[in-house]
DNA sequence: AAAAACATTATTGTATACAATAATAGCTCA
DNA sequence: TGAGCTATTATTGTATACAATAATGTTTTT
């Protein structure tokens, strides 16, 4: 049980988070927060100076974190708090795999029966994702990529799909925010192709599109890179 | 809490599964109360009432609610409360399409990889299962049925399977208790098959054996019978 | 000086109090 | 009568207060 006390202290935490807007719900910033590792992982996530920081009280907070560690983007240890996850090498694997397992059937489902709409939205979140991307907000970015996703496993119908997918994509986020080397620019190719191919039915060029896609994450990791905790939090404009 | 701990013994596992009585959390007393359906489809949750129930604030039964909804048992509607889930039978199906990629997934790997600790901790399982099914206790023996799979899935060593079958046995097991039919005594030979084949290493075998486990459950539905929704009293015993 | 025991502080866990919203009942008026 | 409006009640959403536990610091003892 590693618990990396490198603590940033209280200032750090309250500098990290305000970066954010306050029109946006708790969860979301908290989110992003660590995306853009303005929380680093194993950072720990102090209650009440989070309810401080977002102007809020303990309960909004605790919901928060509660839904976070159900996603398991945030550890919770009985009567110890929260830490930001910090999935290690094997874990990452396991995400990644379970991962391609999800979106694999999804792709099988969604080949050939998108309809003109949902082709559309698709489209929408691509350009959205690069529009973040254009403008050097990879914490934005990365998540709208995985919007992008998601949509695609609602368009597929399968509703628990989206529902694991949901909290697979936001791990793999993590993953990307810690171990990822910014070489990842050639996603909107990536998902166009991967649109076009589903819009024509090739269910095996799909599929072999997003398991391409989903090694580009794998190979875009350098695992090895240690991840410090805490240093990290303080790297905000 | 309930199927996330460690045992280091079967003594342990013993203690942990067969407690019983008063001692036991509020989530899983409530969720026994949805799979016995004493709490039926459709039921509001009111949070007072069950506060007054469970004799604890409304506090922790708010934070159970959260996440009976998190693993789609419960469905809360934004300023009108928590209601059990009905899954009618498209959802079902796409729950049990999504339940058996994940078990598939599961045997594949735990297939000739099973240590002789998790071997006998499996076959406590289906001993216990089958003790409760002995005694009546179909909401148990559906719950322990449960935590067998789980414990195949930790078994196998991927920690987001383990979480996502986590869900999809709930909804699996609340499928069970809405249109199933009593005719699922099968459910012991079935394990110790599936446990046989699996410790042999034979793969297609085991993962034929999964493959029609589960859809026994399919063919022991009635998705035709209409269920009715109950009320709080009937919790009250 | 080191270790153990105690006291103090900080942090999480739970209950209660208050606010906001939705549901309901009782009017008013056509 | 009944449709629509208002007042009342019930229920959920949020903040605060209190309790329990863990972390920390200080003293005591060897």
């Amino acid at each position: 049980m590693v618990f990396n006390d490198n603590y940033s202290s209280p200032d750090q935490l309250v500098a990290a988070v305000k970066e954010t807007g306050p029109n946006l719900d708790i969860y979301r910033q908290l989110f992003d927060c660590i995306l853009e590792q303005r929380l680093a992982p194993n950072t720990k996530l102090n209650e009440q100076d989070l309810a401080q920081v977002f102007g809020v009280s303990r309960t909004l907070i605790r919901q928060s974190l509660q839904r976070l560690a159900a996603e398991q983007v945030v550890v919770m240890h009985k009567n110890r708090g929260a830490y930001v996850a910090a999935p290690d090498f094997i874990v990452a694997q396991q995400i990644l795999d379970a991962r391609e397992l999800i979106e694999l059937a999804v792709v099988d489902l969604a080949c050939g029966s998108l309809g003109a709409q949902e082709i559309e939205a698709l489209k929408l979140m691509i350009t959205l994702e690069q529009e973040a991307l254009d403008q050097g907000d990879t914490g934005t970015a990365l998540r709208r990529s995985g919007e992008f996703h998601l949509r695609l496993a609602q368009a597929a119908g399968n509703q628990p799909y989206v529902h694991m997918l949901r909290g697979l994509i936001s791990q793999t986020s993590l993953i990307i925010a810690m171990y990822g080397q910014g070489g990842n620019t050639c996603a909107r190719d990536e998902h166009n192709e991967l649109i076009a191919a589903l819009v024509v039915g090739d269910k095996s060029l799909s599929s072999s599109l997003m398991r391409h896609h989903l090694a580009h994450i794998r190979t875009g990791c350098d695992f090895n890179r240690r991840v410090n905790s805490g240093s990290l939090a303080m790297v905000l404009r």
